[in-house]
DNA sequence: AGATTCTCAGACGTAACGTCTGAGAAGGCG
DNA sequence: CGCCTTCTCAGACGTTACGTCTGAGAATCT
């Protein structure tokens, strides 16, 4: 059985987030806010985390002159997005609905979040 | 950053499916369907990743004369929610309402599916 | 008794993951 | 101009997860 990668690591997705919060930023920048007071070796680590970021296709870079300026491809919901596909698919045969009916009936949502969702769904019953 | 391991690999979650269609069964019962005509090795394999799922708390088993016999302690469901939460958890500071959203608004429901969800928030906010 | 089938304990190889090192190019500045 | 700093790129290293497999011993069957 062949092992699968995760989509986005630990490490990874710490420096997505950097990203996710400087829109565009050098390899200093988002090494400077992962690792504060990092040095030559936890820049490193921030570069191939990023290079395999962009293996993957979630983060671009340009060169500005002589730095490269990273941005995120893959957005905070787009990774939302990806992990629900992957668990539908893993354990729903690839079906939303039980995902929704156990976040409805199941996970004890607060006042606010259950009044939001009531919004949710009535904006998209008008639409019909 | 410490590496976190997964809560239910590809391999071990061959097997939990397999819990889940046979609630009780052996390890011979187990291995016969998740590896058809395999030999000695592949049952080993099988027999390693119950005692790992055991040791995750997500399988146990009893003693039946010679032969130990394992249930799932880690429904289908529950996996689900694990899933989620970790989702939540992990991209959108542990609210569930991220999901709903995208959920919702993503997930092209069909009309039925749209009644059925609107009943149940519907049935919810009732109880408040 | 001998063959079979179970359990238990542990080893093995590969890949993932997080981290780090070194070499080279490009500016900044005395 | 030399020197120092800072960048990039390429690749190595150690640990662990993960999937797989082997061997030894106990229980059961015929």
């Amino acid at each position: 059985m062949a092992r699968t990668p995760r989509d986005v690591t630990d490490a990874e997705l710490e420096v997505l987030r950097a990203l996710w919060d400087l829109p565009e930023a050098t390899i200093r920048a988002l090494a400077d806010r992962v690792y504060p007071n990092g040095g030559a070796s936890e820049y490193a680590t921030v570069q191939k985390l990023l290079e395999r970021l962009e293996d993957k296709g979630h983060v671009s870079h340009r060169s500005e002159g002589r730095q490269n300026v990273y941005a995120a491809r893959l957005g905070r919901e787009d990774l939302v997005a990806l992990r629900l596909r992957e668990t539908a698919d893993s354990l729903c045969g690839g079906s939303f609905t039980p995902l929704l009916t156990h976040l409805v009936s199941g996970a004890r949502l607060s006042a606010r979040e259950l009044r939001d969702l009531r919004r949710l769904v009535d904006s998209l019953g008008e639409r019909r």
